[in-house]
DNA sequence: TTTAGCACTCAATGTATTTGAATGCTAAAG
DNA sequence: CTTTAGCATTCAAATACATTGAGTGCTAAA
């Protein structure tokens, strides 16, 4: 029973900060919850839950706020995990469309996600070393350039436009188009950059300008490398109270979520379902959580949400281990389903 | 005599205004300038400049800042044309590089343009009547996925993946794509959704699951058609003190930067050179400055800089005529050069 | 035409005072 | 031993009020 009502008062705390940003105090708690104790026992407790450190206040007769500790043991043991039903519905209505990439499924899911839940969703893509590359195609355009476009097996695309002083020979850009291809098909994007010695002198071989091609490649294959990260519903953020009237916090939270940092965060996150919650130095007030998503061919990638401190926890959890589940069991239906090796109509030259 | 101290209190005005942002007093005027009138006679050319709209006041007893018009006076008449020696330096060692595509050229200019001038930048593509298709690929990928690449004639790169519920034949699929790219080449983007009923029946002909690329076809079109946009530097703005302590305002602005609004109000400016001026509406406290870049291939794009409507206009349209004159003048000499035939090495089979 | 001088305005700033939502603690009641 | 009533206390936020100073407009003299 003791238990029982300390969980309850720092649920209704945690839940009521979410909701009004305000430090919540002991008579408030009573009257909007209608609790069947005096204000009296209600502020015992929560002396109680702030020399535990779940709770804080912000001066000394102030109500108390939750904390990051007391925002971790809401998220582990006080939540509800209730997903929204429109979520369940768009998902569903989204995933039976039919002839969607994978890229379009995850897509999609994140814009829902940050619909849903008014936060800032970063897709992570899977990285550089499970992405392998498919192949590589140069396109000749007018005035001497020439497009060279990257695809690797999952359908993620890179291309690097360049000069080449002198006009090119159609037949053998595609020789030596062809020999490349062989050689690099398959090698894991990370890898790319280390084999440019390999291809250097193929093309010294065939083309003139091999240089202006060389640094083309090293271009894209350093793209690349880094990250694929995309970030979807970043204005959900500005809507946020804590940020409206503070044009510094907010400048520094967009930055953030633009820099290389955020990625780093989203990493440190290894479990399958982490709160990240606002540590002092790399995010005040930021909040990060986020969830491994396997993808087809044994890849993996990663969705987050990210929103200030004082977010929504029990909703954003719920419905991203919702979104993340759906996903990978659609993934593995489709997986699942017999590779169906009936031929394309044959068509007669005409 | 008489015009040219009214131009000249003007002039100081204006420029005090975008230095301090805070209203311009008749004593700070003479004190700061050292001009050799007396305080009430600045007052008195203020008070005409005001009732000819050129001035305005914040309260009765402030000082002036200047009004769009007023603004739209010092553009036109004022301003000193002086560009920054910096500029000039970036702007030349960047085109001294060789074997850089227009993209790049264009993409590094408004890099450099933000920086020196801490607005943003906007760069605006070819419309999609002047680019012309170049090339569809498709590529089949493993997961009974493709992606189509499509490239256009100035080395604009559009993707989309979708996936056959069954496997592809690799040879009818590369026959029934050299017949659509024979029948699409040079078609301007603009109408290439026009165009999806006619290459409807290739595709029957060749692939059972035709409606599948005819989707993933018609959803790169209209990626194609929706103009291409760069966006620069957007954090420059942060830095502008008018925005630091007004997050409300900030937010208008990043959602007005990513708005088609923004679109609309560059293409208004027609004119090889204009300033647009915070009209109430659309954008407030927001100017725009753009510019028409002639590109290779009779192509024309734009490139703009945004900021707050106390910017400084002379440093931005300065740099911005700079920039824009420069390559211009790079993207003729590099035409002129004779095309050179020489054929590229041929290469003996192994 | 210009300027000195003066009365006036008003945002911004500073200082006190009040208010009220909150606390902690103590002592009595359950 | 737990709960509660009651009371002194704290402190941010609101309110009111006075002060300051940069600015104006106007008038009358240079």
């Amino acid at each position: 029973m003791e238990r029982n009502r300390r969980d309850l008062i720092l649920k209704h705390i945690v839940e009521h900060f979410i909701k009004t940003a305000l430090p919540v105090g002991s008579h408030t708690l009573i009257e909007t919850y209608q609790l069947p104790f005096s204000s009296a026992t209600i502020r015992n407790e929560m002396l109680s839950l702030e020399q535990d450190g779940l709770l804080e206040k912000t001066h000394t007769s102030s109500g108390r706020i939750p904390s990051s500790q007391g925002y971790q043991y809401y998220v582990d043991h006080l939540r509800s995990k209730s997903v929204d039903e429109r979520i369940k519905q768009q998902l569903q209505v989204m995933l039976s469309q039919k002839t969607q990439s994978v890229t379009d499924i995850i897509q999609k899911s994140s814009e829902i996600l940050s619909n849903m839940t008014k936060l800032a969703s970063v897709v992570l893509g899977p990285n550089a070393q499970q992405e392998k590359l498919m192949s590589i195609q140069v396109t000749p355009l007018e005035n001497n350039s020439a497009t060279a476009v990257f695809i690797t097996d999952s359908g993620y695309v890179e291309n690097k436009t360049f000069v080449l002083p002198t006009n090119i020979d159609k037949e053998a850009l595609a020789d030596c188009m062809n020999l490349i291809n062989k050689r690099l098909r398959g090698t894991p994007v990370a890898n790319l950059s280390e084999k440019m010695d390999a291809i250097r002198p193929i093309l010294e071989d065939y083309i003139v300008e091999h240089d202006a091609v060389y640094q083309a490649f090293a271009q894209a294959f350093i793209n690349f490398a880094s990250e694929r990260l995309k970030l979807y519903g970043k204005d959900s953020l500005f809507n946020q109270p804590e940020f409206a009237h503070d044009g510094d916090k907010l400048r520094k939270i967009l930055t953030m979520l633009e820099s290389p940092k955020l990625l780093d965060e989203i990493h440190l996150n290894k479990n399958s379902l982490t709160v990240n919650i606002g540590n002092a130095e790399s995010h005040q007030d930021l909040s990060i959580v986020s969830s491994k998503l396997k993808m087809p061919g044994e890849k993996e990638g990663r969705i987050a949400l990210v929103g200030p401190t004082r977010m929504d926890y029990d909703r954003a959890l719920s419905a991203l281990e919702y979104v993340t589940d759906m996903l990978e069991k659609y993934f593995e239906k489709n997986a699942e389903k017999p590779t169906d090796k009936k031929k394309e109509k044959k068509h007669e030259k005409k």
